[in-house]
RNA sequence: GCCGGGGUGGUGAAAUCGGUAUACACAGGGGACUUAAAAUCCCCCGGGAGCAUUCCCAUGCGGGUUCGAGUCCCGCCCCCGGCACCA
């Protein structure tokens, strides 16, 4: 005999219990053999998160649980769903912490993960914990190294100059995300430019393709579109501007321009102040004025710079340039408007035709020409703003006069292109990716520099080129790695030739490290390459990855580079590697952004503690739409709890059996639109409005102190396994399963024939207004419903002296009448 | 500035092939049970008028289309997120 203690729902209890029996019995892991012979693999995967010192926080858990409710859904229907989770250690994240805090991040990772690891089991994540991946471990980072030289040796992976943030009094490289307003966000030091050789990826090679696929990839559109305008294509061409009295030299500024069209009005030739012909083109008069302007503008750093500035500064260097369709001398200016990292780093400016040239050109009284008329334009018409339409008709431009704007882009730039003065050309907003790191705690780049060899890949054998233990990884004012203060590290005979080397003392970025993780998830197992051919075809691409929006254009982009990349390399057999992609909202807190500065930050273990995992899941799930987030209230969290309590109530009698009589034809009805309604919201991701469901349904089933019947309440367990598994593991072992619920395909199936109402309720309106409402066999005709509606003494009465002119019927749903006042009789 | 997503009760939010606005939940009020509390259960809960049947008003603002608009169209305002001198 159960005791009554026993009867009590028992959160925590009940949670270690299936969670302990989950590990024991491998409900959620798979076996080398299993992954390699799943009948219906489904890859479920979530961003993996970087093992903080604080541990968990909501959003992660909030994003994790999302996911994992997809996952044990598609379980529940018959998948084999494979749910890995791991950890992105490596990185500046975790560097700047462990310098702030004075240790070292070989020691203080093992811990943080630890702690990731005890509070993912806690939630109840349904992970395969023997499918794990640790980007620190050399296990893995090896397979990292590895894709780096698979890509050096495909050309892919290349070294050039490029500019980084530094901060002089941290003596290290910043991203742009660690520069405020122009200073270090730690230290407060004005950030300068530096340029420093680095590796670059060239995912501009695949810039068409990356977004070409994103017309039919099926992923959320805010995603979508954000990596569309990343991505940043624009067609137009390049033209050749020769420089003036250049004698033989023949030395041009080429430019690129979206507005060929515009030439004529092109009244100058702005140069970026980096450009490489700045020197060349400047007269010894105006030198020491451009050296000094070059100098002001290297000392801001690259976000500054970027900043819109409300007024445009230059200075002019005293040459000229021929405009290669009016023949005439134009001046070269330099400006910071113009940027070295776009286009050609040089521009045409067409003063009266782009806003930022029209703005520039009255700061310093540089000419103004109209080209492009509209309607009740001539070229003569004054410009007071820059005129800047796609559209009109060409003036002042010779012989193109009168061509209509797309026109005469083709036109200019065939007949230019006919002297070799222009080219058609499409140009990127996006960069090649730039993996260097001057930086210690990261996969050393694995390149040996020979004299004689120059850059070698680290052979295949010697993976992977272990980072050393560096006690003191600080940076230093050198701006080159912490490695490079290893000699007997970086010190080794060419691969090659065998002569003296040096390695490379780089590390790479934390995005390459998360750009193929899911690649490895299923491969854990082999130690002897990244990613097994048989396994990776049964499993991936992944069927479903949730995840933050914040990453909807680096790691989300950078994923489908790296995939593409293998694919083409012959390593993949597809080339997108997540077929569909959703992003998950933010989660406030009572209206306000979470922050630890505003010190309301959510700590998850002291409520998982209070309510158990069950609850916390089935709440945040129920804050708002996933896809949008939602606001979380510290005392809402009561309705979930409520609710599991109820339900648990009503499964486990407190005094007496759960009846195993028919169901209750009314609560049978509701019970089969209930699961219609879950089974095609929780796909949805609409969760929250699953859960309202179930939570009517079990209202309407106890409604007035009713007790349940055993058929009445077994269904909705298996509902509300993807947001409470231990709750239902629980409940469903009383009901007398042998077994995890998740274990056989238990989602229950709906009946269309039991959904249905044998009655309607119609609203009657009169001439739009509700007047009432009937009750009518479901599918009653128009003249039934009219029948009913004028019985109806609420509308009789406002049908009274009208005229009938219209009737609207909506079967099942509404009928409107449209009346008039009647005519007077005899009038 | 550009690109997304939003604006609905005291609060989080439902409802979008145009068809009974406010489901579900929180908070609040009242009641049952209880020595009491908790838990549970029942009732009320957008605003205004009215004893009431009922009527009027209400989905950011202003117009429009329609028998009918939270939903569609036009013009605005505000909030959140991202990008931002991209030629």
């Amino acid at each position: 005999m159960p005791s009554n203690a026993d009867k009590a729902y028992d959160a925590a209890a009940i949670e270690h219990r299936w969670q302990a029996r989950w590990d024991n019995e491998g409900t959620n892991s798979f076996t080398l053999n299993e992954l390699r012979t799943a009948a219906r693999p489904f890859f479920n995967l979530m961003m993996f998160p970087y093992p903080s010192a604080e541990g968990l926080h909501v959003g992660n858990i909030y994003a994790f649980t999302g996911a994992d409710v997809h996952g044990r859904f598609k379980r529940l229907q018959g998948y084999d769903v494979f749910e890995p989770i791991g950890f992105d250690a490596f990185g500046i994240h975790s560097e700047n912490f462990a310098l702030k805090i004075g240790a070292h991040p070989m020691r203080l990772i093992p811990a943080n993960v630890q702690n990731f690891t005890r509070q993912l089991r806690r939630i109840g994540g349904m992970f395969d914990w023997d499918h794990t991946v640790d980007t620190t471990d050399p296990a893995y980072y090896k397979w990292t190294q590895w894709l780096f030289v698979q890509f050096f040796k495909s050309g892919l992976a290349e070294q050039k100059e490029a500019p980084v943030n530094w901060c002089p009094s941290c003596m290290t490289v910043l991203a742009n995300e660690q520069v405020i307003v122009g200073a270090c966000e730690r230290c407060g030091a004005g950030v300068e430019q530096r340029f420093i050789r680095q590796w670059f990826f060239k995912i501009t090679d695949y810039a068409d393709r990356l977004l070409e696929n994103l017309r039919h990839i099926d992923w959320s559109d805010t995603t979508r579109k954000a990596q569309w305008n990343w991505i940043g294509r624009s067609v137009g061409a390049e033209l050749r501007f020769p420089v003036a009295d250049d004698g033989a030299d023949q030395t041009e500024v080429a430019v690129f321009t979206t507005r060929p069209d515009t030439v004529f009005g092109a009244t100058y030739v702005v140069l970026a102040p980096e450009h490489p012909l700045v020197d060349a083109v400047t007269s010894d008069a105006r030198r020491d004025e451009v050296e000094a302007y070059r100098e002001r503008t290297q000392a801001l750093d690259l976000v500054a710079r970027k900043k819109v500035e409300k007024h445009k500064t230059g200075v002019f260097t005293g040459g000229y340039c021929i405009n290669p369709a009016t023949g005439k001398r134009v001046p070269v200016w330099i400006a910071d408007y113009v940027l070295m990292g776009y286009g050609t780093g040089a521009i045409m400016a067409v003063p009266g035709h782009d806003e930022r040239d029209f703005d520039f050109a009255q700061a310093f009284d540089l000419p103004i020409t109209r080209v492009v008329a509209q309607a009740g334009e001539d070229a003569s018409t004054p410009l007071t703003i820059a005129y800047e339409y796609p559209t009109g008709t060409l003036v002042n431009s010779g012989r193109y006069d009168g061509l209509q704007v797309d026109e005469a882009k083709e036109a200019i730039v065939a007949d230019l292109a006919a002297n070799r003065r222009a080219e058609a050309k499409v140009t990127y907003r996006l960069h090649d990716w730039c993996i260097s790191r001057q930086r210690y705690w990261g996969p050393p780049i694995p390149i040996i520099h020979c004299d004689h060899c120059g850059a070698v890949p680290v052979p295949d054998e010697d993976l992977p080129v272990v980072l050393p233990f560096v006690e003191d990884f600080r940076p230093d004012e050198s701006g080159i790695s912490p490695l490079a203060r290893v000699r007997d590290w970086y010190e080794v005979p060419c691969p090659e030739c065998g002569r003296d080397a040096t390695r490379e003392t780089d590390v790479s970025d934390t995005f390459l490290d998360s750009s193929w993780y899911f690649l490895r998830y299923p491969s854990t197992d082999f130690d002897d390459q990244p990613f097994d051919a048989e396994i990776t075809r049964r499993w991936l691409p992944v069927d479903t990855y949730i995840g933050g929006n914040e990453h909807a254009v680096l790691h989300l982009l950078y994923s489908r580079f790296i995939v593409m990349a293998l694919h083409d390399m012959g390593w993949l057999h597809f080339e997108e590697p997540y077929d569909q992609f959703r992003a998950h909202g933010l989660i406030i807190r009572e209206g306000a952004k979470m922050s630890k500065s505003k010190g309301n930050v959510i700590v998850p273990d002291p409520i998982i503690e209070r309510y158990g995992a069950d609850t916390f899941r089935l709440y945040l799930m129920f804050l708002g739409p996933f896809a949008e987030g939602g606001d979380y209230q510290d005392r809402g969290i009561a309705g979930p709890h409520g609710f599991l309590h109820r339900l648990w109530e009503s499964v486990v009698p407190e005094d007496g059996d759960l009846p195993e009589t028919a169901a209750d034809p009314a609560v049978e009805r509701k019970l089969h639109q209930t699961i219609k309604r879950v089974t095609e919201q929780v796909p949805a991701l609409r969760y929250n409005t699953a859960i309202a469901a179930m939570m009517e349904y079990l209202n309407a089933a106890r409604a007035g102190g009713r007790i349940p019947t055993r058929s009445e309440v077994e269904p909705l367990v298996c509902l509300v396994a993807p947001f409470a598994p231990h709750m239902a593991e629980e409940l469903w072992q009383r009901l007398g399963h042998e077994g995890s619920i998740f274990d056989g395909a238990n989602w229950p199936a709906y009946d269309p024939a039991k959904c249905v109402e044998q009655q309607a309720r119609v609203a009657v309106q009169v001439n739009g207004r509700v007047r009432g409402t009937v009750s009518v066999p479901v599918g009653a005709d128009r003249d039934t419903v009219v029948a009913e509606a004028m019985n109806e003494p609420n509308v009789a009465r406002h049908l009274e002296g009208m005229d009938v002119r219209r009737v609207i019927h909506i079967p099942d749903r509404l009928l409107n009448l449209v009346v008039a006042q009647a005519a007077a009789v005899g009038g």
